[in-house]
RNA sequence: CGCGGGGUGGAGCAGUCCGGUAGCUCGUCAGGCUCAUAACCUGAAGGUCGUUGGUUCAAAUCCAGCCCCCGCACCCA
C-alpha cells in the first residue's frame, strides 16, 4: 500500500466551471484518486476554490455583494457541482480560509529571512475614480498600432500585438470607464526566483519521468533564466502582508499576488481536512515529520504548468523547510468548443451546472475521458458527444449488462442459473480479459486516460463478443447446462466490469453492483484475476434487473442543445 | 527568425523517441445473429501520413527549408 497525494489545480471562485476545466484537471484527477483507492492505496485527494485577486473583486462589485459573501456563495455552488459531478474529493477548501492565510505569511516569513524577498517600487496604473490600482488588462483604450477601440492594456485582441498600457490612446478603466487614470508608483515585494535557479534547475532534472509537455514548459523557464517576481498587489482581498502579526509598514492596503497564496492552498486544504477529520496534516507535507513515503500526484491543464514546475517549487524550495514537493505532475492541454475558446460572457460552451441540468454525470464524464485533450488541444462537439455516448454507454456497456440479465431472467428467473462448467470459450475469454486488464491497469497507471478508455471499451466488447460466441439462447435448446454456463459467466462480467469502469462512470458501476446487492467500496476493488472474477457470484445468487443504464441521446434533442449552448454545426 | 504543441482515409485520434508491408473509434457498405435498447458480432471499401528537398536498401518515423492551425509570452487566472 502506497501513500498517495493528489491535488488538482484549483479552480478559480469567478463562477461555475465549464466542461473544458473540468477535464483540464479536477475530472482526471478524480479518476486516478478513484483507480489508487480501489488498489489500495492510502489516497488523500484535495482541491479548494482559488478565491483572492482582482476578478473576484470585481465579480462581487458586479454582483453587489461584498467580497466575502460572494466568495462563500460561489464556493458552495461550485462544491455542489464537484459533489454532483461525483468529483470524490476528501476535502474541498478555500484559499481564504485562516489555514492558507497562516500558511502564507509562514512562507512569506521564510523566504524573507532566506535573503529571498527584497521591496522594489513599480510603476501602475492607477483609477483615480475607482480608487484602486489596475492591472494591465483592465485598462483600455485604442491600440497604437491597428486603432481598434477596445484593446486591452497588456495586448490587443484585434491585432494580437503586446502593448504595455501607457501606450494606449485614450485609456480608460475597464472597471468603470473613468479616463481618469494616472501612473503611480508603488512598493512590492519581490521573490528573487533568479537565486533560486540551480536549486530548481536540479529538483527538475530530478524528475525525469515528467511528461513531454509537462517538461518542455518547465525547461523552458529555466532556459529562459527564472525572472525575479513580484509577489504583493494593490488589492484588498487577498492575505495582508504582515510583519510578526502586525502590518507591514508601507503595505497596509496590499495582499499577497493570489498565485503566491494559491499552490499554497494545496497544504491549507490538507490543515483544513485535518482539522475536520481530527487527522494529522503535517505527515502529508512535512518530510520530517513522515511524509517521506508520500507520493504526490498533481493534475493541471497546461496554463499551470509553469507556477507548478517553477514558482511554487520556489517557494517550497526557497523556505529551506523539508516540505514535500510534486513527484508526478499530469498536465493537460484544452478542451475546445467547436474549435473555438468556451466562453462564459457570449455564452459558448457548457458549464458544469447547465450540463447537469441536461443529463446525469456519467454521461460526461465518459465523453470527456475518452477525448480528453492529452497530446494536443482537443474539440468538445455535440455531435461527437452523443455518438460516443449512444454506441459506447448505450450500445456497448449498457445493453450488454441488459441483453445478459434479461436473458437469465426469462429462462432461468433472477438468480445466477446453475449446471454446466466453464471450459474452452471461457478460458479464451479469461486469457482474453487478463490480457485487456493489463493492458488497461498500465493505462490508468500511466495516467493516459484516453488511451484507458479505449481499453476498457475493448473490455466491455468483449463481453459482448462472448456472448455472441457462445449463443446461449441457441445452446439453450440443445444443451440447457450449457447454457447456464455461459450466463453464468456473463453474469459474473458485470460486477467484473463495475469494478473495471468505477474511476471512469461511478455513479453507473454503484448501479452495476447494485443488481447483485453488491456494495461500491468493498465489492468495488480492483480485479486481481479475470478467472477469479468468473467463480465469484455462485449458482443461486439472487439479482435485480436493472433499469436501462443508459438512454440515447436523440438528434430533436441536439438541435435543442446546438441552439442554446451556441454550436457552430 | 520569441517559445511550445499540432497538421495521418468523410470525422476524431494512435503510431514518430528505438526507420522496415499504415492502426483504432465513429460514419459508410455487405454478411451473421435474433438474448438484448433497430442493439450485438463478423467482414469490406476508403489514406502516395501538410509541402519541398536530403540521408538510407528502406522514411509517417531521421535531417533541412517552407506553408497552415492552436496555445503561451508574467503582473489575467
Amino acid at each position: 500500500m502506497t501513500r498517495i497525494l493528489i491535488t488538482s489545480a484549483l479552480p478559480y471562485i469567478n463562477g461555475i466551471k465549464h466542461l473544458g476545466n473540468l477535464i483540464g484537471s479536477m475530472l482526471p484527477a478524480d479518476v486516478y484518486a478513484r483507480f489508487a483507492r480501489a488498489r489500495g492505496n492510502d489516497v488523500l485527494f484535495l482541491c479548494a476554490t482559488d478565491e483572492h485577486g482582482t476578478p473576484a473583486e470585481l465579480a462581487a462589485r458586479a454582483a453587489g455583494q461584498s467580497v466575502e459573501d460572494y466568495c462563500a456563495e460561489q464556493h458552495e455552488i461550485q462544491k455542489k457541482a464537484c459533489a454532483e459531478f461525483g468529483l470524490s474529493f476528501d476535502h474541498f477548501g478555500r484559499t481564504s480560509r485562516p489555514p492558507n492565510h497562516r500558511l502564507t505569511q509562514h512562507f512569506a516569513a521564510v523566504l524573507e529571512k532566506n535573503g529571498l524577498v527584497e521591496e522594489r517600487t513599480d510603476k501602475q496604473v492607477y483609477s483615480v475614480d475607482d480608487a484602486r490600482f489596475l492591472p494591465d488588462r483592465y485598462v483600455e483604450g485604442t491600440c497604437p498600432h491597428c486603432a481598434y477601440e477596445k484593446a486591452r492594456g497588456d495586448q490587443c485582441d484585434n491585432c494580437g500585438r503586446l502593448l504595455d498600457p501607457t501606450e494606449l490612446k485614450n485609456p480608460y478603466s475597464a472597471v468603470s470607464g473613468s479616463r481618469r487614470i494616472e501612473m503611480r508608483d508603488t512598493r512590492h515585494l519581490y521573490l528573487l526566483q533568479s537565486k533560486l535557479q540551480a536549486r530548481i534547475a536540479d529538483w527538475v532534472a530530478a524528475r525525469p519521468d515528467w511528461p513531454l509537455l509537462t517538461k518542455s514548459i518547465a525547461q523552458k523557464w529555466l532556459k529562459e533564466g527564472l525572472q525575479d517576481r513580484s509577489i504583493t498587489r494593490d488589492l484588498y482581498w487577498g492575505v495582508k502582508v504582515e510583519n510578526d502579526g502586525a502590518a507591514r509598514p508601507g503595505f497596509e492596503n496590499k495582499v499577497f499576488y493570489v498565485w503566491f497564496d494559491a499552490p499554497i492552498g494545496y497544504i491549507a486544504a490538507t490543515v483544513e481536512w485535518a482539522e475536520k477529520n481530527s487527522a494529522d496534516w503535517e505527515r502529508w507535507w512535512r518530510i520530517d515529520k513522515g511524509a517521506g513515503d508520500v507520493r504526490y500526484v498533481q493534475f493541471m491543464g497546461k496554463d499551470n504548468v509553469a507556477f507548478h514546475t517553477v514558482s511554487f517549487p520556489a517557494t517550497l524550495l526557497g523556505s529551506e523547510e523539508p516540505w514535500k514537493s510534486v513527484d508526478t505532475l499530469k498536465s493537460l492541454n484544452w478542451l475546445t468548443w467547436y474549435g473555438g475558446k468556451f466562453s462564459t460572457s457570449e455564452k459558448r460552451g457548457i458549464f458544469m451546472d447547465q450540463a447537469l441540468d441536461i443529463l446525469p454525470a456519467d454521461y460526461w464524464r465518459w465523453p470527456l475521458l475518452a477525448n480528453a485533450p492529452e497530446s494536443d488541444d482537443a474539440s468538445f462537439t455535440l455531435e461527437q458527444f452523443a455518438g460516443v455516448v449512444n454506441k459506447d454507454l448505450n450500445d456497448v456497456l449498457g445493453n450488454f449488462v441488459n441483453r445478459v440479465t434479461k436473458f437469465c431472467a426469462s429462462k432461468w428467473g433472477e438468480a445466477v442459473p446453475e449446471g454446466g462448467a466453464y471450459g474452452a470459450a471461457e478460458e479464451k475469454l479469461i486469457a482474453d480479459l487478463d490480457a485487456k486488464i493489463g493492458a488497461y491497469t498500465a493505462a490508468m497507471e500511466a495516467m493516459e486516460f484516453r488511451k484507458a478508455c479505449a481499453e476498457l471499451r475493448g473490455i466491455w466488447v468483449a463481453g459482448n463478443e462472448y456472448l455472441q460466441i457462445t449463443a446461449p439462447w441457441t445452446a439453450f435448446k440443445t444443451d440447457p447446462a450449457r447454457a447456464a454456463a455461459s450466463v453464468r459467466a456473463g453474469l459474473n462480467l458485470i460486477p467484473l466490469f463495475a469494478a473495471l469502469s468505477a474511476p471512469m462512470i461511478p455513479h453507473t458501476a454503484e448501479k452495476m453492483l447494485a443488481i447483485f446487492r453488491l456494495n461500491p467500496i468493498e465489492d468495488g476493488r480492483w480485479p486481481s484475476s479475470a478467472k477469479a472474477a468468473l467463480e465469484r457470484m455462485k449458482a443461486g445468487t439472487k439479482f435485480a434487473p436493472p433499469d436501462q443504464l443508459f438512454k440515447k441521446i436523440e438528434e430533436d434533442e441536439l438541435g435543442d442543445w446546438r441552439v442554446r449552448f451556441g454550436a457552430e454545426a
